[in-house]
DNA sequence: ATTGATAATCTCAACGTTGAAATAAGAGCA
DNA sequence: TGCTCTTATTTCAACGTTGAGATTATCAAT
């Protein structure tokens, strides 16, 4: 089955033949992919009446454990954004009742944020549906292929020094 | 070696075990490589004074050989934006001279988008050190590695349905 | 204690995209 | 010829992110 990249590849073997465009068989699909596959997580997320980046935030304070609460920077860190972004995310999610902010008793400097008991209970409970519509979404793997693709994107992750999450 | 997904993953063995998140290790690297990546790139169009979707402008006319005329809608499917966005970046590029709008004879719905001598120029300087460096940057898989990805990746592509380009 | 450097967060103007509506033109059919 | 549906592009207000700067606090050294 081809697909895009296939065609785009094609493209300039025809018209710059004497470059070996096989990198652009990687990038481009991770940067197709990427756009794809947030559209359908959109979709999704959108069912249960939240925003992608707002499940991310719950999501990340969810899984650090108890007591589900994080510094600002650990979460900018987390979704790679701008510290700047997750000061407005934060202040809407606040508003929503999804998370609450707490002074830092250690670092008079840092703000903790705080799931909600609501918030809490939100993520647990859109979690477990979310993990399955991202497996249908890779369903045209099998498993041993996922194995493969995942260690694959590893190798390059930890190449380009992503081994820390904040 | 581990990444920032592996972390990830292991949070959630931990705090909720019930869960498998395979999905995660697939679905997160994507993420993470697309955001990761697209910083290496915007740096290195910076070097040429090019924005990144400049590039991918020039790029998608380019590739489709003379005389590099494509549609707006063309151009709006290849680059996965709106059609709105196309229309601001052709202005931009029709303002620095890179590419010229001409109507078109068989449809007066339609704009061509058409690559000056000058974006022509531009993009055929470029394209050469851009796949270099996108080797560069996909330097931490060896060959097998790389064929063994790129097909992984095709085949998720194409079970979500990206197999054209405009 | 004071100074200077570093760090955490917030603020805000500039910017680009989205999504929906508007405009205009082709296509099919009676 | 007139009607309706569809398609191509542009327009524009709303929205969220960026990037730089401001603020406040910590840390190390003296």
């Amino acid at each position: 089955m081809r697909d895009a990249v296939d065609l785009l590849m094609a493209q300039w073997a025809r018209e710059r033949p004497d470059l070996d465009v096989w990198p652009m068989g990687i990038m481009g699909r991770i940067a197709r992919l990427s756009r794809l596959l947030d559209r359908e997580l959109k979709e999704f997320f959108a069912s249960y009446g939240l925003e992608r980046w707002e499940f991310d935030v719950l999501a990340t304070l969810r899984r650090s454990g108890p007591p589900y609460e994080l510094t600002t920077g650990a979460l900018h860190r987390a979704a790679m954004v701008t510290s700047g972004a997750i000061t407005n995310r934060c202040d809407r999610m606040v508003a929503k009742g999804l998370i609450e902010r707490i002074p830092d008793s250690d670092d008079r400097r840092s703000i903790r944020v705080r799931l909600t008991e609501r918030g809490l209970a939100l993520v647990d409970e859109v979690v477990g549906p979310h993990v399955a519509n991202e497996a249908r979404l890779l369903a045209a793997l099998d498993p041993e292929e996922r194995d493969h693709l995942a260690g694959a994107l590893r190798t390059l992750l930890a190449s380009l020094g992503d081994t820390t999450l904040g």
